[in-house]
DNA sequence: GTCTATAGAGTGATAGAC
DNA sequence: GTCTATCACTCTATAGAC
């Protein structure tokens, strides 16, 4: 399958890099500005592409915001949990290095941005079905392996603890301080939301260990 | 000030009639379909209104959008808190059930639409500087609300307990919730939210009695 | 696969008569 | 205060040469 010889048709060039281009310039405005506010020619101009080649690769600006949710999908695990994993070895702890990564990016960026997620999950759900959907799944994959960590922190929980819906409530926790931090630009209320959670996760530590204590 | 004889300018006819049918329509369409989705033509078709008129009351579509969110502080008392105040005594009791008043509205529209500040919270604060300050009053008015009736919980709670940041920790949950219910189309991650939420109210209720009981 | 050129509809906003 | 008409621009998307 080698393209070099009489392959006269479509040379692909580096056609992953336009590919790849479109989809980070993408990425960037759309947390930037919102879907809806960034026109496919800023997409355009920022990847330094040409419209012919966009719609090649991407049927509609919908299906490049898609491709922008596969993206996410994809990064969860190299950019954000492998991180991590290597980071903080205590499965619990792992869940707050986890909300630090984000009070970085935060922090890093003024608290203009807010989570890419999140931001769409809002802007697109009710209008944009398919791209609503990738919201959807990028939200259970992180879910999923909070959830495992705290499985994995076994008896440290309560045992009539639902580590499922206790990954969803980190979640809530997370996506409700980002919003206000975006809101007031000021890195404070993600803090005290975290420091909300992290008092919650103490109590049900300290119950935890009663429980033990009360069984031998 | 009559204006029935010799006003022969500007005639008011039901001038407030007007201005109020384009923020209701704004309110609505800024709901529905987002802020930057909204064309202003579709606020003029919803509301029934010609493009002079909107421009009299309004100098832009930024303008109309700070009109609409200076509605929703107005609106805050009248239609969530009083309600919420008249069916409700217990301050405790209270805040659950303002949060159950959001879980009928997003069950209403089969969750569909989401907390109107919340969502333009994250779609303009970026971006709509003016916008932006509306939606942290809108916010700030509702935790102190909330945070005035943690303090009438008195001792209730424990004593070491930050009302203000905690009624701040009650609207992320809310914003966390209403977030993921409105991905999922589905009530239960806000219910498994609020669910989080009143397990640490039960926790820090508890700890508050076995304070009291320690203290004579 | 990438380029240019452009279609065709829609955008926010304004002017000026009434 | 409301109306019509319209400007100047931007938008998403496509056609067709290379």
């Amino acid at each position: 399958m080698r393209r070099s010889d009489s392959d006269n048709s479509a040379a692909p060039a580096d056609a992953a890099s336009t590919r790849e281009k479109l989809l980070e310039a993408a990425a960037r405005l759309f947390l930037e500005r919102g879907y809806a506010a960034t026109g496919v020619s800023a997409v355009l101009a920022e990847a330094g592409v040409r419209s012919g080649s966009m719609y090649y690769f991407f049927k509609s600006k919908d299906d490049l915001l898609v491709g922008v949710l596969d993206r996410y999908l994809e990064l969860l695990r190299p950019v954000l949990i492998e991180p991590v994993e290597a980071a903080t070895a205590d499965p619990i702890d792992r869940v707050f290095t986890l909300l630090a990564f984000y009070r970085h990016f935060l922090v890093s960026t003024n608290c203009r941005l807010g989570c890419p997620i999140g931001n769409l999950a809002l802007e697109i759900s009710d209008t944009h079905e398919e791209a609503r959907q990738k919201v959807v799944q990028n939200f259970e994959n992180w879910c999923a392996v909070v959830a495992g960590w705290l499985v994995d922190a076994g008896e440290r929980l309560p045992a009539s603890c639902d580590r499922g819906a206790l990954s969803r409530y980190v979640l809530t926790v997370m996506e409700g301080g980002q919003m206000q931090a975006k809101a007031q630009k000021r890195i404070e209320p993600y803090d005290a939301s975290i420091a909300g959670l992290r008092d919650h996760f103490n109590r049900l530590e300290a119950e935890a260990r009663a429980e033990k204590e009360r069984n031998g």
